[in-house]
This record gives structure tokens, sequence and C-alpha cells, in this order.
DNA sequence: GACCCATACGAACGATCGTGCTATTGGAGC
DNA sequence: GCTCCAATAGCACGATCGTTCGTATGGGTC
């Protein structure tokens, strides 16, 4: 531990940073020694080999991701809240956090047409993400608030599909109102998918509101 | 014309293979030469640098994209059918032309934190782009198509998004059902979209087709 | 037939790449 | 205080990178 950790941790974090901003292929070992400071042979001994640094940079993203984002947002009632929480939760990993938002979404392009061990990885990851997103749809379903029939496979995608949409609204295009229209997709596919005793329970609570 | 404009764009066209697999950033002359069986100087004598292959490259896949996916569409009927066209052109470009697919999607994740005129050029396109599917949009309110009260920027948003998600799936997670749960969200995005006046329209076609 | 210019080639440059090997260090455990 | 081992450094390697330069070549124009 200690030492040899704690400089391997932040060689990590700060190939991370590079990563989001240029992808995986661009990191190189000689760049990272000259901003740690240290020798090109000191910070290779740490990795034995490029792709392991790669490997071990995108296992820190998807560590991360899985604490801010998932962990995060579990401590959240099930159902349409959970749901809302991961939303919020992964907006914020995009916009803040990194300098060039989502790692994951920039590995996941860069690998995808790359076989090896590092798109195997991107590979597993992004899968059980988005079967994340179908069990969350699942269990609102089980609480009453999504519709029986909803295609909680098809909710995955379209969900799935909004956050890409606004990765690129706002990295690529700056678009101010990135924000606005990635939420009002969100609200507009969960009212799409709402029981309609959950509506009408909202109603009962806005009522309550309006005239409390 | 005639000779050196020949192997030039054959250049291009063999670079935009790799483009759309690996990434703009992942060209060298070296590679390409070794691939067109000619000297490196002698490939790199008709770019004059890098940065400018990797511009005419992403030109060359956008006049393609100009051709296959916008034109293609525009001689379909204004307004729904134009956007189904769109729809249909835009999945077969992804699908099939590009051993890597949409080589401007990869060139947008590539370039979105690179600051240069390569940058710019990507940022344009994808303003383009993002503007005509809106048009599009406008276009189906005036023929009555579409709901008076459409917001179209948020329609093109969506309708962008459901692309990337296809992407997505297509070709990170080789999702057999990419196809149909794209599909399934443009019809909905589409049908929500709709006039009530179009709807019944529908109705009668269906009818008609039905007891015909 | 003489000339010209676009096209291609060969060789070389400095830089950087990933990756080995062999010291040197410096702190923890005895 | 000594020993040991993990951490870091130094140096060198072959390869490839983008780029430059000088030179051939060969088809089109006078």
């Amino acid at each position: 531990m200690s030492k040899g950790s704690n400089t391997k941790a932040s060689i990590i974090n700060l190939a991370l940073d590079f990563a989001s901003r240029r992808g995986l292929e661009s990191l190189s070992f000689g760049e990272l020694a000259q901003e740690m400071k240290m020798s090109k042979s000191g910070l290779f001994a740490h990795f034995k080999s490029r792709e392991n640094l790669q490997i071990m940079v995108f296992q820190r993203a998807s560590d991360i991701f899985t604490e801010k984002v998932v962990k995060s947002a579990v401590r959240a009632p099930r159902g349409v809240p959970r749901i809302r929480a991961i939303c919020e939760n992964w907006i914020r990993w995009d916009t803040s956090g990194f300098p060039g938002g989502c790692p994951i979404i920039t590995a996941t392009i860069e690998f995808d047409d790359r076989p090896g061990r590092l798109r195997e990885h991107v590979f597993k990851v992004q899968g059980e993400w988005i079967s994340g997103l179908s069990f969350a749809a699942e269990l609102a379903i089980a609480e009453g608030h999504f519709r029986e029939d909803c295609d909680t496979k098809q909710f995955a995608y379209e969900l799935y599909s909004f956050m890409l949409g606004f990765h690129l609204y706002k990295r690529m295009l700056n678009d101010p109102g990135a924000m606005s229209k990635s939420v009002a997709a969100f609200d507009d596919l969960l009212y799409r998918n709402y029981s309609e005793e959950y509506k009408r329970q909202l109603k009962v609570t806005e009522n309550r509101e309006i005239y409390s």
C-alpha cells in the first residue's frame, strides 16, 4: 500500500482526465511521466504495458461511475424516484467531474471496432449498465409506477439514447439548452410509461399542492 | 484531373474506411502508403500535412452523407414521408457503406474536446444536420402532418438521440434488436407529434386497406 | 523533338513511441 | 544499524511518426 499505490492512483486519475478529453488511445507514458514529474520507466513499471494502463484507467472510470451514479441512485426509493435519481446523477456525472465529459462514452466510440481486451471490458460495462436501466424499469412496474405492458428494454434504449444526445449537444454543440432538452425528453419518456394509477396519484398530489 | 486526382480520391476513400473503424486520429501516412502500395512521401505530397488529410477525409464523409442521406430524402414528399426517408437513409448509412459505421459520429466524439480546424468542421456539419432535422419537422407542421405546437428543436434532439442509440447498440453491443428498437422509437416519436387531422387520415387509409 | 510540370520516389531528419534491462534509492521490519 | 524489497531512475533498443528535400519519370503542350 501507501507510497507506491498512492502514486499509481494519482497516475490513473491523471490519465483519466486525459482520456476523457482525447480518448484512451491518446495516452502515452511519456506525456504522463512529464506531467507527473517522474521518469517514463518509473511510471511504466506500475503498468507493465500500455494496454494494462488503458484497462486500469477504464476500470477506474467505471468504478467511479458505479459509485457516483449507480450506488447513489439506489439510495432513492424503488420505481420512478430511483429512475429520476439515475438521470440526475448521470447528467451530473457527464457535466462535472471530467474535463471532457463521460469517459465511458468516449471509450465506447473509440473501441467499438477495435477487438481486444479493452473492447471486452467496455462491452461488459455497457451491457451491465443497460441491464441496470431495464431492471430499474422492472422495479417501477413492480411498484405500480409503470404500466404493466412497459417494454423495459425499449425504455432502456430510449433513456440511454437521450443521454448520448445530451453528451453530443453539451460537448460538441455547446448548446446551452442541452440540459433542458434532455430533462424534457426524460420527463416525457417517464410519463409515457406511467401507469394510470400513478398518474392519478400525481394529480392528487398536484392538487394538494395547489390548494394547500 | 485524371491521374493525380484519381489516386488522391482513392487514398481518401481508403482513409475513410480506416477512420470509420479507428477514428481520424489513427490515420498515418505510413500505413496508408503501405496499403496503397506507394511511397510515404508520394502520398504525403497530396496533402501537405496530416491535418489536411484528416479534414479532407472528413469532408468526403460529409459529402457522401449529404448525397446518400439528405439529397436522397429530399426526393420524398415534404412532411412525414420525408422524415421517414431520412430515418431509413440514415440507418442504411450507418449500417452499410462503412466498415466501422458512421464516421461522423466517430469524429464527433473524437474531436469534441480538441480545439482546432477539424473540430470547427465537425461542429459545422453537426449543426447543419440538426438544423436540417428541425426544418424537416417545420415542413411537417406546414403540411399539417405535425401538431402546430410541435417543438421542432426538441424533435430534432430526440430523433438524433435515437440515431446515436442505434449506433451504440449496433456497433458496440451487437444487439440484433438494434434496428427494431430504433424503428419503434422513431415511430413513436413521429406519432407523438402527429396532428389530429393526420391521425384521422391514417385511420381512414388503414381501414381502406383492411376492408379492400 | 524539346520542354514542362504534375506525380511519385528514396533517403534522411528529429521526435516520440512502447518496452526492456540495470542501477540507485529510500523506507519498513528485524 | 542492517537488511531487504518495492519504487524510481537512467539508458538504450528498434519502430514509427510527420515532414523536408532532392531527384527521377513520364505524359501533355508547344
